[in-house]
DNA sequence: AATCTCTTCAACCGCCTCCGG
DNA sequence: TCCGGAGGCGGTTGAAGAGAT
């Protein structure tokens, strides 16, 4: 185990050693942590040192109270992607994953708890009963394969058509969307797709001014069915929410 | 003033995925 | 194809401070 090291030092950094971590995050830049420990002349191991760069050291870090449209974005998220707390702060300028992940787990997880259970363990909660958290996959082709899968899809949704008529849709209806500025790609979702986003944020549970995560009833499941296939394209939440209609959703 | 309990959040741990050899 | 190392993530812990008794 990579802690086990009696070398490597642990707990609370002291004002030196973030000094020294400064410096040669300056001097090099992020990444190969392996090497910052030697780099920076640190008695720490590399994921103490990226963890206390991306936490604390890192410019632009917000601390202090989450504003209240914050609070709402974290909830609104949470409720479509569970514990991800990675993509939900990629969402919040400023906010890490550690910092969203610690607000939830001492306001906003009491606060649920509070209003479904008086003697749930805060501690072992995850989920109210019913909850099915989704995980949406993003469709993102490369502009190398785009073209002939954008064939494949309509085919695909042709043939899916067929055999489900409660989802009769051409491929007039995929809403394409230029992805380039951070990947060389685009991103295209169906109808359904789009409308069970906005869905997603319209069937909000509202407890105590919060909302809560929506009932698994809400959704439609041939639409949380396709969304949670696997894509072959390895894509990341945060290039889905590239879409400019999803980030307005977001932020109506 | 002393002690106990609760809350907060920085940091650690272990697991997973990705990538290069 | 397999393996090992690195990066990254979510869950959990525990020290420190705040508040209650």
């Amino acid at each position: 185990m990579e802690g086990s090291s009696l070398r490597v030092r642990k707990g609370a950094w002291t004002e030196e050693e973030d000094l020294l971590l400064k410096k040669c995050i300056e001097k090099y830049g992020e990444g190969k942590w392996h090497q910052v420990p030697a780099r920076a002349g640190l008695n720490r191991c590399r994921k103490s040192c990226r963890l206390r760069w991306l936490n604390y050291l890192k410019p632009n870090i917000k601390r202090g109270h989450f504003a209240a449209d914050e609070v709402d974005l974290i909830i609104r998220l949470h409720n479509l992607l569970g514990n991800r707390w990675s993509l939900i702060a990629g969402r919040l300028p400023g906010r890490t994953a550690n910092d969203v992940k610690n607000y939830w787990n001492t306001h906003l997880l009491k606060k649920n708890i509070d209003t479904s259970s008086k003697t749930s363990n805060p501690k072992s909660h995850k989920l109210k009963p019913n909850t099915k958290v989704i995980k949406p996959r993003p469709q993102i082709l490369s502009k190398r394969s785009f073209l002939v899968n954008l064939d494949e899809y309509n085919n695909n949704n042709n043939n899916n058509n067929n055999n489900n008529n409660d989802r009769a849709e051409t491929s007039n209806n995929v809403v394409l969307a230029d992805c380039s500025d951070n990947h060389d790609g685009y991103c295209f979702l169906d109808h359904d797709e789009m409308m069970w986003w906005e869905n997603m944020m319209m069937n909000e549970k509202e407890v105590d001014g919060h909302q809560l995560q929506c009932s698994a009833n809400d959704i439609d499941q041939s639409v949380l069915d396709q969304i949670m296939n696997e894509d072959n394209y390895g894509n990341t939440m945060d290039e889905l929410f590239l879409d400019e209609e999803l980030w307005n959703v977001f932020n109506p």
